[in-house]
DNA sequence: ATCGTAGGCGCC
DNA sequence: AAAGGGCGCCTACGAT
């Protein structure tokens, strides 16, 4: 059959599933093209620039269109648009649909409950997508969209149907054109997660098993040795008690009762609480020592190599904004590798990583959120903190911990005492930060700059106890508070990082890691130093697309490396 | 057995 | 400097 061709402002909707085939809509038609390899076919079909692709999201398409390595940059994903519309984390199709109908909760269909309601739901003709109530069937969800082509077509057009709906809600948000933008670009960011998920960052395996080894010891032979091993480690804390008594170092319940015996009294036994005593005091410098080899022994020790490296690679579950505020989530330790772990992250053989940071984005957000001129005024330094001390008269640390603050919500202490400083100078940004978290102690949704609804969830039931209640309050505005930067941060991020994405494909340069404000970038030696260059003016290609005030200054720490430790 | 919660800690 | 926001993942433990 001969190929559908598509102009570059085309929309189209597809679903795709390998050894099935493709499903694509237009409003006015729709394919079913049955293909064992549908991903190399919709490569074909969409060449080096092909329309704006529509799709439900990770599983009708961009997981496979990543595995196929079909290079798309303009996607519309109404899972990701979802997302953004209403705050929160992934949500299942029926729901998503449900949302965008108005349809009634409580009708909503649920799998495994087919038979039991035999009878009180129309079921309709079950080759179609939708129930005769309306929902979104949900054995179509759950994987029967793609048991045909047929089936592939009518879904994608049914996401079409979804991206409609979306773009009217988003029309109405207080930035409709920002909102749009954020749209596509979160659809983007969740296809570049969809690709860091099937590729995975490149690992030295024989460093990752150096380092585990350093840190938890040889691979254990039996469940008896892991057990001595545990033993060994835990008599370096246990020799400096007299006490016969055992002490489980793995309870924090009888680590406090074990300190109160030993003459600390703590309210908890959180490492910063003894990180002062530990030069006076062994036992808490062993237990200090302890802890931190135990977190690498557990959660970065031999079964994680086992279950997460294969043939070089880490792999790990990325999602494009499973946080409250919409920062990008991974699991399999992507997120909180230990410093001392990081050299395992290497380029391979005739590779680079070029490594980005994005240099105090919080203050530099709040700046193009608010428009507070003063503080627009400070990006333009390359160290922002050093005029708002010289403006609040204080060191360059306590203005620094004072902006900190003001954007966590930080109550007490010295950034506390800076706070009226920060008011009379840059009294817009700090309106802003109130006003959100005024917000969120009233339980209401603020929406970030780009348009992001975040939830505060319910009140809460704290049984007229009114200091909790009280309390539940003000962690809900701080929360709401930092919600609006970090969520912004993580928009602004995620428009730097598809840029990179884009602008790196002639270089054969891959995003392998998305850390909230960092970049790690695996390039072909020969192309290093020009993707370093790419991924420095990406900054400001992203802040022109992203930033409502185009006078901020955003800025970037870029090197090229071998290694991941070999930053900074 | 399986679940949710808390304390703890790694990273930003 | 203070101990504030986010996430994932570990262990222990109580409830089911």
């Amino acid at each position: 059959m001969t190929l559908p061709s598509f102009a570059r402002d085309d929309i189209v909707a597809v679903a795709l599933a390998p050894g099935v085939g493709l499903g694509l809509a237009t409003p006015s038609r729709r394919w079913a093209i049955p293909a064992t390899d549908p991903g190399a076919v919709l490569g074909a079909i969409h060449g080096d620039r092909g329309p704006r692709w529509v799709w439900w999201g990770r599983d009708a398409a961009a997981d496979p269109i990543a595995r196929a390595g079909i290079p798309v940059d303009r996607c519309w994903d109404v899972s990701a648009v979802h997302r953004l519309l209403e705050g929160g984390w992934r949500a299942p199709l029926g729901l998503v649909w449900a949302s965008l109908r108005d349809l009634d909760l409580d009708t909503l269909p649920q799998m495994g409950q087919l038979g039991l309601l035999d009878g009180a739901v129309d079921e309709g003709d079950r080759d179609q997508p939708l129930r005769p109530d309306g929902h979104l069937r949900p054995e179509w969800v759950d994987g029967g969209f793609r048991e045909t082509p047929e089936r592939l077509a009518a879904w994608a057009a049914l996401a079409l149907d979804a991206m409609r709906v979306q773009e009217r809600r988003l029309a109405r948000r207080a930035e409709p054109e920002q909102a749009m933008a954020t749209a596509r670009s979160e659809s983007a960011a969740e296809l570049l997660c969809a690709e860091m998920t099937a590729h995975g960052l490149p690992v030295d395996e024989a460093e990752a098993r150096r380092l585990i080894t350093e840190a938890a010891g040889e691979r254990p032979s039996s469940v008896a040795d892991e057990d001595a091993r545990r033993a060994e480690r835990d008599d370096l804390v246990l020799q400096h008690l007299d006490s016969r008594r055992q002490v489980n170092l793995r309870n924090p319940a009888e680590v406090k009762a074990m300190l109160r015996r030993e003459g600390f009294d703590l309210p908890d036994t959180r490492a910063w609480r003894m990180e002062t005593l530990r030069a006076d005091e062994p036992l808490i410098d062993a237990l200090l020592t302890w802890r931190r080899a135990e977190r690498i022994a557990t959660t970065y020790g031999w079964r994680w190599l086992d279950e997460h490296v294969r043939a070089g690679r880490l792999r790990g579950e990325w999602a494009g904004s499973d946080g409250a505020a919409g920062r990008m989530t991974a699991s399999a330790g992507l997120h909180n590798l230990p410093a001392v772990m990081r050299p395992l992250v290497a380029a391979e053989p005739g590779h680079a990583l070029v490594r980005a940071d994005l240099g105090q984005i919080e203050p530099r957000v709040l700046a193009a959120v608010s428009g507070d001129v003063g503080l627009i005024r400070a990006t333009r330094q390359d160290d922002l903190y050093a005029p708002v001390a010289s403006a609040l008269g204080v060191e360059r640390d306590m203005a620094k911990v004072a902006v900190l603050g003001a954007m966590y919500g930080a109550t007490t202490g010295a950034s506390a005492g800076a706070l009226a400083g920060l008011r009379t100078n840059y009294p817009v940004a700090m309106e802003l930060l109130e006003h959100a978290a005024e917000l969120g102690r009233r339980s209401q949704d603020v929406f970030t700059v780009g348009g992001r609804r975040v939830r505060m969830g319910v009140t809460g039931d704290t049984d007229g106890d009114i200091d909790r209640a009280v309390s539940a309050a003000a962690a809900r505005g701080r929360f709401a508070r930092n919600a609006l930067i970090q969520g912004a941060a993580a928009e602004f991020f995620k428009v730097w990082a598809i840029t990179v994405r884009r602008r790196g494909r002639p270089l054969e340069a891959e995003v392998v890691l998305c850390l909230h404000d960092e970049l790690l970038v695996h390039v072909p030696v020969a192309h290093a130093d020009a993707a370093a260059v790419m991924v420095e003016s990406a900054v400001h290609e992203a802040a022109r697309y992203w930033s409502p005030q185009p006078d901020v200054r955003f800025v970037a720490d870029v090197c090229v490396i071998d290694r991941w430790s070999e930053a900074k």
